[in-house]
RNA sequence: CGCGGGGUAGAGCAGUCCGGUAGCUCGUCGGGCUCAUAACCCGGAGGUCGAAGGUUCAAAUCCUUCCCCCGCAACCA
């Protein structure tokens, strides 16, 4: 048994959840499930980034305090987790103690042994927008420089800052993703991240603010509070107990480092530059995974709230239910690509996949057993055939998509058996078996078949569908919570129950 | 000449690395079956594979040029 470390990156705590915050949580559970199917010693992370100068004004702005503010977005974050059966086993928060004390012995330690320095932040900044912006972005014209986003004038300001000297370490973080193919997934994203920003030269980057006061105090220098990096990156160790000065709790010493971080592919370089660079400067190792998933778009336009085109998980898990839910995310987003989501592709997926395929075999197949065989089908012999072939070569390839986090690849795998299996009743035709008693050994070889294609979907499909599988297994007198090397049973005791996947019937105007 | 991804049947996509009768899902049309959730199974129709040129016996696939869409562009959650 191995162990495990998987983390989400934090939510940035400024807004509700959308379904993207929650696609990346499902996707991470869906992982871990799957790693403790396997028997591994799965630690499943995630949390909230509670600071920063956003949060603050939209606090300012809701009439509350940053903390007040915080919790609300926080407890929506846990409520969106909980409903789409997402099991972490720590969700950790920047504003708790545990974390903000530890985070300011590392800025300390840093600094100390100089990879943070003092200097001044410079830019063009938008006064009314407050925010800098480069000389690249600033538009030029010939009455001076004007706001990208709102087109007034910006003025060149300094403003003192302390900055981590990310350029010391660029020759060895370069060194390790070129021996260490699978640090950065997908590829064509690792390729951005070389030829975007490592081969053009690694600059050093801002960890304090003196605009805003939420943050983590730097105790050395009071009117700086850190600046996001530092403080939202570290928590994927201060939550295992992190001391920079002393002994590391006992959850680091067993699961650092991490062997995937799942985050957004707009926070991936922060996550495969900055942070392996704050790691390397805290002398710990680096973890050997950085999956950068793609976005859901609307149809095809981008989620934004102004287009007013964000859907909400909660919103689909009432109406359809979590398994529904997260076979969709984990089904439609491709590898690399960005995913499309929209109420008739939602429909129309669930209907066709868990209706019609996989609820509507597990209805006939169970069935049947009841009718035929009064729900015991003990085959005198294991049978061998197409179908049970395929359910063997589809569970290697699945395997081998989950390994890579090639979370489409691997359901389509799940999903093939069970689509051969409605094809086999069509060929073996056990309605006719049954009615001639010679044929009774075939009958009991295509019942056994076919149930034992459901379980093999049940354990492979359960990281996917934790509560439908589990409503299956138990159809198929198996435990509810499979493991990978769960034999094929010698027979099967079925009991039907209700439905696994209601066929989604849209009402008017929906 | 900024970087990356994409343009294949009504919709969504695979195939492109390693050229060889253009495939999958949904939809649609026709048929079959009756175990099942109006589900399942079989078959048909539907594409000049973004455009032009080149290499080749043969190009969605290789080369050149061009057009269009999307994302990123260094302190951005």
């Amino acid at each position: 048994m191995s162990k495990f470390y998987i983390t989400t990156a934090i939510p940035y705590a400024s807004q509700k959840p959308h379904i993207g915050n929650t696609y990346e949580a499902i996707f991470t559970d869906a992982v871990a499930r799957y790693h403790k199917l396997l028997g591994d010693d799965v630690y499943f992370l995630t949390g909230a980034d509670e600071h920063g100068e956003k949060i603050e004004r939209a606090a300012e702005k809701a009439g509350v305090s940053p903390q007040e503010f915080v919790d609300g977005i926080t407890a929506a974050l846990r409520h969106d987790w909980d409903v789409c059966m997402v099991e972490y086993d720590d969700f950790i928060r920047t504003t708790e103690p545990r974390h903000k004390d530890i985070v300011k012995r590392i800025f300390k330690k840093l600094y100390d042994q100089g990879d943070i320095y003092k200097s001044a932040y410079e830019g063009w900044y938008c006064v009314p927008d407050e925010a800098f912006h480069t000389e690249s972005q600033v538009k030029k014209t010939p009455g001076g420089n004007l706001c990208p986003n709102c087109g007034r004038p910006v003025e060149w300001l300094k403003e003192e800052a302390y900055f981590f000297r990310l350029s010391a370490y660029a020759g060895r973080l370069a060194a390790h993703i070129e021996a260490n193919p699978g640090f950065i997934q997908p590829d064509s994203r690792k390729n951005e991240m070389i030829n975007g920003y490592i081969k053009p030269g690694l600059q050093d980057f801002c960890v304090s603010r003196t605009s805003f006061k939420w943050g983590v105090p730097v105790e050395f220098d009071p009117g700086h509070v850190m600046y996001v990096w530092v403080d939202a990156l570290s928590n994927y160790i201060t939550a295992l107990g992190y001391d920079p000065d002393r002994d590391h709790g006992e959850l680091f010493e067993k699961y650092w480092p991490c062997d995937v971080h799942v985050l957004g592919k707009d926070v991936l370089r922060f996550h495969t530059l900055y942070w392996p660079g704050i790691l390397m400067a805290l002398g710990v190792p680096l973890p050997g995974q950085v999956f950068g998933h793609p976005w859901f778009l609307m149809g095809s336009d981008k989620m934004s709230k102004s287009l007013g085109n964000v859907i909400h998980a909660p919103e689909l898990v009432e109406k359809y239910g979590a398994d529904c839910t997260r076979y969709y995310v984990l089904r439609e987003m491709p590898f690399a690509r960005d995913g499309s989501i929209t109420r008739e592709l939602f429909v129309s997926r669930c209907n066709a996949d868990l209706a019609n395929d996989l609820g509507n075999l597990a209805s006939r197949s169970i069935t049947m057993a009841e009718k035929y065989f009064q729900g015991t089908v003990a085959p005198s012999a294991v049978p061998q055939n197409e179908v049970l072939d395929l359910c063997a070569s589809s569970r290697i390839k699945y395997k081998d998509a989950m390994d890579k986090l090639a979370m489409q690849q691997a359901v389509t795998e799940a999903m093939a058996p069970v689509v051969r299996a409605n094809r086999f009743i069509d060929e073996t035709m056990p309605w006719a078996l049954a009615k001639d008693p010679e044929k009774a050994e075939d009958l009991i070889r295509v019942l056994y078949t076919l149930l034992e294609t459901l379980r093999c979907a049940s354990v492979t499909l359960y990281p996917v569908m934790p509560l439908a599988m589990g409503k299956l297994r138990a159809q198929l007198g198996l435990p509810e919570v499979p493991v990978w090397t769960e034999p094929a049973p010698a027979g099967f005791t079925v009991k039907r129950g209700g439905n696994l996947f209601p066929r989604i019937v849209l009402d008017e105007g929906e």
